[in-house]
DNA sequence: CGCGACTTTGACAGATGTCAAGGCTTGTGG
DNA sequence: CCACAAGCCTTGACATCTGTCAAAGTCGCG
């Protein structure tokens, strides 16, 4: 669990300047450990949440049902990924989560979460901008599905998932992404048939090929270029603060942060309960 | 201006419990009016951006550009949307806006909104759930172009519109919603020929016709059927609140609500500065 | 009244979907 | 360790939807 879940510090670290503690705050948040196999659900659209999950391990993504049983997956979620944290904010599920591989998650209450953000309002702006980033992948999914055609969605979804996965490094190199050619289907817009057709054109042309689960690119600049890819709406430029912004105007330090775990500091947004220090 | 701003207020207050004070707050953020022409941008793709824009009267939207100059529009904004509240939180905008249409903007400094957000927490959670609205509606899209047939698309995105316009009451109905063919081909991941074949079978099988600018919705029902449109995702079933809440579990009416005006509740969770009183 | 921007139509091309069969992997049980 | 079964991948033939191109028709604005 440990390293998802500094995986997902990590990832709110990105878009949100945290302290040590607030940072800390997180990782001690206390959960369940579930265990799912691949196309086991894990939230059903429309069911009330009192937990979020982080994705410890595996593949998850949310699926939606349009008719004749057609099936569209409209995310992708990683190992670090919190892929329903939105319901710690409104506590309806708005579409069906399930384990696209054999997955584990740990389940946060919806209070602990509540509680970390009303003791550190800077975690609920973390929070916040990592819904934005969410949102800014899914709309770049709106482009894939709606202005790319079939060869350049696959290459551009295994661009994402290499940048996501922090694996994209060089011009070649491999990861794991047990995923079916069915289930790309379901993330493309396509049918499996002709998902296996383009996967073999990438194959014949030494662009990309997968064995046994394991996807290995042969040629990166060629994968983004056919893929149609920018990188840039998965990372934010900066990591932003507003709450307990520092008065001078200085850069808060994970030392000047400790300051949280002995009193209020200078201009704190919240009153906040004293951090319990586990 | 007004009216749109109430709008906006309006899809907050759905999500959100918000007292008298704080919608009076947002009603009364200041800013600056903006006349654009169809077709002109607001913001440009990678623009740091100091402000967010109110749609006041027109229609904006997203757009992402693929290759080969393919253009996705991700995104529409009606009157009463703020289509890059967002970039409070982070300010550099991901994808260029434009007015699809001859529009009007309220531009509201980020200062401004910060200001409300530090003063008022509800408000931020307000604006956090709004983000998250939005984001469902963006996945729905997903689904919209990656898994119906033209038909569908067209006829989905049309009730969504009703839907958000808050037009669609009985089996028929009008409303103005001049949107290019070529632009619902841009929504759609259509071409603008096939759009004007799908618009003619829809006014054929008398479902639904345009006429200058005009969305005549002739059978509600068909149309909802036709688009396989579920208008769940567009909705938050209850409002919610965590700022201030009552401690003694008594709902905080416009009342209760007042009181901050004068001073600090029993279990704020921000130290709020005195609002202002305009 | 005339021009420019949209819409509508037709003919044709191309991409992607469907169906169906056969070949591989992978995991399980004997 | 082998054999079998189930699930998944691969391929081919063919159908269909949607895209492209081009021209004519319509609408609205100056």
């Amino acid at each position: 669990m440990n390293q998802s879940m500094t995986r997902f510090v990590e990832m709110l670290s990105a878009r949100t300047r945290l302290t040590a503690i607030e940072r800390q705050a997180i990782t001690s948040l206390p959960g369940m450990t579930q265990h799912l196999t691949g196309g086991e659900n894990i939230v059903r659209f429309g069911e009330p949440m009192t937990s979020a999950c982080l994705v410890v391990q595996g593949f998850c993504g949310r699926v939606e049902m349009a008719s004749g049983g057609k099936r569209q997956i409209t995310a992708v979620y990683l190992a670090g990924d919190m892929p329903d944290l939105y319901s710690a904010f409104q506590p309806t599920s708005n579409s069906t989560m399930e384990a696209l591989t054999k997955a584990t998650v740990f389940r946060i209450p919806h209070r602990e979460l509540g509680d970390v953000m009303r003791r550190y309002p800077a975690i609920t702006e973390a929070f916040t901008r990592y819904l934005v980033g969410d949102a800014a992948i899914t709309m770049e999914w709106v482009t894939n599905v709606g202005a790319r055609e079939a060869v350049s969605r696959i290459a551009h979804l295994y661009c994402e998932i290499a940048v996501r996965l922090g694996q994209s490094i060089g011009q070649r190199f491999s990861f794991y992404f047990p995923i079916l050619q069915s289930q790309l289907a379901e993330i493309t817009g396509l049918s499996a048939v002709h998902v296996n057709r383009c996967l073999m054109t990438l194959r014949s042309e030494r662009v990309m090929s997968i064995e046994r689960r394991m996807v290995n690119v042969l040629d990166w600049n060629r994968l983004v270029e056919m893929g149609d890819f920018d990188p840039g709406y998965l990372t934010a430029p900066a990591p932003q603060r507003f709450a307990n912004w520092d008065p001078e105007g200085q850069v808060l330090t994970e030392q000047s942060g400790k300051k949280d775990g002995i009193g209020i500091t200078a201009t704190p947004f919240f009153v906040a309960d004293p951090p319990v220090n586990s």
